[in-house]
DNA sequence: TTAATCACG
DNA sequence: ACGTACGTGATTAAC
């Protein structure tokens, strides 16, 4: 039996297009042609290609009228007009199938649907032929027969269907779907349908009547307001089957045979791609030839692998917290063979290699899994590629498949439990693969320094500070648990009285339905599912009703609760710690980021929460904890280059006084701490790039009398106004903004035409190089104090980042040289033009610290 | 899965 | 006239 392949290639187009299309800024090559359909196109088909491994394949197009649109004038006229940014890529498409070695149709009077009828039709009156449809229009399902299956493309999987699978999902035969769209109608092509019956009800006549004749001559079976529907309907039921009915007689001349798949013209493929610049795809003829037949051998003993040469590895786990997985297995590439490594080898490999220069994929959680820092791996996958490209989450296999790799993704891999071996295997392999190109980038990019300097070095430092963990006392919690429960279901006793039922009081929809329509108190703003009932709403209600102190106060409780007694409670692991993960590279500031648990949002603000902080205990003798003070000020005053700024900087002024006496215009003895409190949300507000009215909102004033403190601002440190200026411009020009340390952010959102988004991207712009730089800057201090410690013999641990403070645990011998090596070197490890200041505090619970 | 809320810098 | 502060993660309810 031989299978063609009928591809529906308008479809593959629209849907390409469409994909990307929405987001505002369509991918376009330097000399700006749109590009982003084909992408998705060639992906599309190269995935065909893969999964189908076709030995006969045809595409089809739509072209210019066709006869439905003689027929009937309205036809389509519901769909927009095909974008011209689509209809240039048209003909492109066509010229990538002829060196694909793929033939595709069109015909003058037909759309593609005809066309894949015929040629499934012929398939199916030809007892040597199957066909396989590939489309995302249901239309189509109508071909389905005993050799004829339909790939319905979703939006990231497919449902094949077949008459069987069909009947089960459907109800009725593959046929039908013509009768049911006769009633459905179809609002993108303008099939007027029978008005009032949509998808629910169409289904269940057709499985009823079968087709629209037979429902029409039991019509009389049917009442009410159906049958009246059915009725008015009736000519348009008729006349919308005949729009919905694909032709099956197209006057095509090719022979099967004409299309069989002759494969890549490579030469002809590279020249196209590099046209459009489409790298990627260039890229995998090479990867292709890799992938395929790729062969390893299972490591018997440590001396197959040659230690000499450069070595990539790669260990895989079965769950993604790797401080509580186990590992399934390692892949390893020493030049010459290609390794799977049993678990049970893991350990002894991983020593005989401990001098070998390594690449990998995220060595931090390596080391955790194993237990033991490496020295010696220069090159972290994981790192690079976000870095880089702010688009994927831990998967390497999701990395890979971008690089136009076919390899099962973790999730599925450890669903199926099928080819684990191999798929491990492959990693390794691409990882010693695409090393040098990435390298390539990175220095294209000007971020080589920053991924050698900073991000590279801080993996070790951040392994050591997660294995080692924090002690939390778990009967602290638990006692402070007890008393919060107590309080909690007093709280809810009075507040169910007060509103005179029960009710979830976190739910904030039936809260505020209890407040607002019952209690009648006054609702501000509305949301998506009701009132909105955020501290901020209930703040200002808090003298209306006796119950709305209360409900503060139980959320205030039951947040505690959730979050950080039962939370953490739960990540106390048997060593009595908490090993929290930190991302490295996950934000688009290069921030760190903490999770399961995330230990940089531990109360601090609040009294009662403040409180948790209690059962955070050090292992040694005493908690340090170092902060940066105004370290975002500061990076602003050095970015704009502000004399005044600097000036209050280089006299250690207290700059929210300062800055209060200047826009009020009064003394800074006479500044009160409304004035200080105002300044400082003037200054928060400046770096996050502040409307008027955002202000207004946050300190509670008119929108015009803060436009008056911001304009006030602007005027007396006018550096700080320019560097704005320049940002915004540069980020316009560029694309993207960058840190002090080349940490480079690229902003689509200025390339959108709606002001929201585009204004929201302005505001990144200004943020991201102030936050960004104290974000380099505290990992090169965190470097250079392990070295320093590790140096120096310090039995003291560093425990905690959170963003700009470093938590320690000291021991009492080393309390004076710790302090000294960590406010040196954090407040020295770069020369600014303003002072960096670092204030330390003690303790024996992370609470005394605070 | 997404939205609302609230914890942090 | 429009819409309105940067960067995160966890929990709960509702879809």
């Amino acid at each position: 039996m031989k299978k063609i392949i009928l591809v529906d290639g308008n479809n593959l187009m629209f849907r390409s297009y469409y994909a990307t299309a929405y987001t505002g800024k369509l991918m376009k090559n330097s000399k700006g042609f749109y590009t982003n359909a084909l992408y998705g196109f060639v992906s599309m088909m190269n995935k065909i290609i893969d999964e189908e491994q076709p030995k006969y394949i045809a595409v089809a197009f739509d072209i210019g009228k066709n006869f439905r649109k003689d027929l009937y004038d309205d036809y389509k006229a519901g769909r927009n007009k095909t974008p011209d940014e689509l209809k240039q890529q048209m003909p492109i498409a066509k010229k990538i199938l002829n060196a694909m070695g793929i033939k595709y149709y069109e015909m003058e009077g037909y759309e593609a649907d005809d066309i894949i009828g015929t040629l499934s039709n012929r398939a199916s009156l030809d007892p040597e032929y199957d066909a396989t449809i590939v489309s995302s229009d249901k239309d189509l399902l109508q071909l389905i027969t005993d050799v004829v299956d339909v790939k319905l493309l979703k939006t990231k999987d497919y449902i094949r269907y077949n008459p069987k699978t069909f009947k089960e999902d459907w109800g009725f035969d593959p046929i039908r779907i013509i009768d049911f769209k006769a009633l459905m109608g179809d609002p993108s092509d303008n099939i007027p349908g029978v008005k009032g019956i949509g998808e629910k009800g169409a289904i269940k006549l057709i499985q009823e009547y079968d087709t629209i004749e037979n429902l029409y001559e039991h019509i009389d079976e049917i009442n009410g307001k159906l049958k009246e529907k059915l009725l008015i309907g009736k000519e348009n039921a008729f006349f919308s089957k005949k729009l919905a009915t694909i032709i099956l007689d197209v006057p095509l001349n090719d022979s099967f045979e004409d299309m069989q798949y002759v494969g890549e013209n490579q030469e002809e493929l590279t020249k196209i791609f590099e046209e459009l610049e489409f790298y990627s795809f260039i890229k995998n003829f090479k990867k292709k030839s890799f992938s395929v037949n790729i062969e390893y051998k299972v490591l018997n003993s440590v001396e197959e692998i040659n230690k000499d040469n450069i070595i990539s590895y790669y260990i895989e786990c079965d769950n993604t917290n790797y401080h509580i997985a186990n590992i399934i297995g390692m892949s390893l590439y020493d030049g010459n063979n290609l390794f799977y490594i049993n678990k049970e080898l893991v350990n002894e490999v991983m020593d005989y290699i401990k001098d070998s220069v390594k690449y990998t994929f995220d060595l931090k959680k390596n080391n955790c899994l194993i237990g033991k820092l490496d020295n010696n791996t220069i090159y972290d996958h994981y790192i690079v590629a976000n870095i880089l490209n702010y688009n994927f989450k831990d998967d390497l296999a999701i990395l890979m498949n971008n690089d136009g790799i076919n390899i099962t993704l973790y999730d599925e891999m450890i669903k199926k439990r099928e080819n684990i071996e191999y798929t491990i295997t492959l990693k390794a392999k691409y990882i010693y693969d695409i090393r040098d190109e990435y390298i390539k980038k990175l220095k294209l990019e000007e971020m080589y320094d920053l991924f050698t300097n900073i991000e590279m070095p801080l993996i070790n430092v951040l392994s050591k500070m997660e294995m080692n963990g924090i002690k939390v006392d778990s009967n602290i919690l638990k006692d402070m648990g007890i008393e919060l429960n107590k309080k909690i279901d007093e709280i809810k006793e009075k507040i169910y009285i007060l509103a005179g039922e029960e009710f979830n009081i976190s739910s904030p929809k039936q809260l505020g339905e209890i407040l607002f329509d019952k209690l009648g108190l006054k609702h501000g703003k509305k949301n998506n599912r009701g009132y909105s009932t955020d501290a901020k709403v209930l703040d200002k209600l808090i003298n209306d009703h006796e119950i709305i102190p209360l409900v503060i106060l139980y959320r205030n409780l039951t947040k505690l609760y959730n979050t950080y007694i039962e939370g953490l409670n739960n990540y106390i692991l048997e060593d009595g710690k908490i090993h929290t993960i930190y991302k490295q590279v996950l934000t688009r500031t290069g921030r760190l980021s903490s999770i399961e648990p995330n230990l940089q949002n531990i109360p601090t603000r609040d009294n009662i929460g403040k409180l948790i902080r209690k059962a955070f205990l050090p292992e040694y003798d005493e908690f340090l904890s170092a902060d940066y003070s105004q370290i975002e000020l500061r990076i602003l005053a050095h970015l704009s280059d502000d004399k005044e700024l600097i000036n209050a900087f280089l006299h250690d002024e207290d700059i929210h006084t300062k800055v209060a006496s200047d826009i009020f215009d009064v003394e800074k003895s006479l500044v009160t701490k409304d004035m200080r409190r105002t300044a400082k949300a003037v200054i928060f507000g400046i770096v996050y790039g502040i409307s008027g009215f955002g202000l207004s909102e946050n300190i509670g004033i008119k929108p015009s009398d803060a436009k008056k403190f911001i304009n006030k601002y602007y005027e007396l440190y006018p550096g700080v106004k320019q560097y704005m200026d320049n940002i915004i411009n540069e980020a316009y020009l560029n694309g993207c903004v960058h840190t002090l340390y080349k940490r480079k952010r690229y902003i689509e959102e200025l390339n959108s035409n709606i002001y929201t988004v585009r204004t929201s991207g302005e505001r990144m712009a200004l943020n991201t190089p102030i936050q960004g730089t104290s974000a380099d800057i505290i990992k090169m201090a965190m470097i250079k104090i392990d070295e320093e410690m590790v140096k120096q013999n310090c039995k003291s641990k560093m425990l905690l980042q959170i963003h700009d403070e470093l938590v320690f645990d000291i021991v009492l011998d080393e309390k004076e040289k710790i302090t000294n090596i960590v406010k040196n070197i954090m407040e020295n490890i770069v020369s600014l033009k303003v002072p960096l200041k670092v204030s330390c505090d003690f303790g024996n619970d992370l609470y005394e610290t605070k």
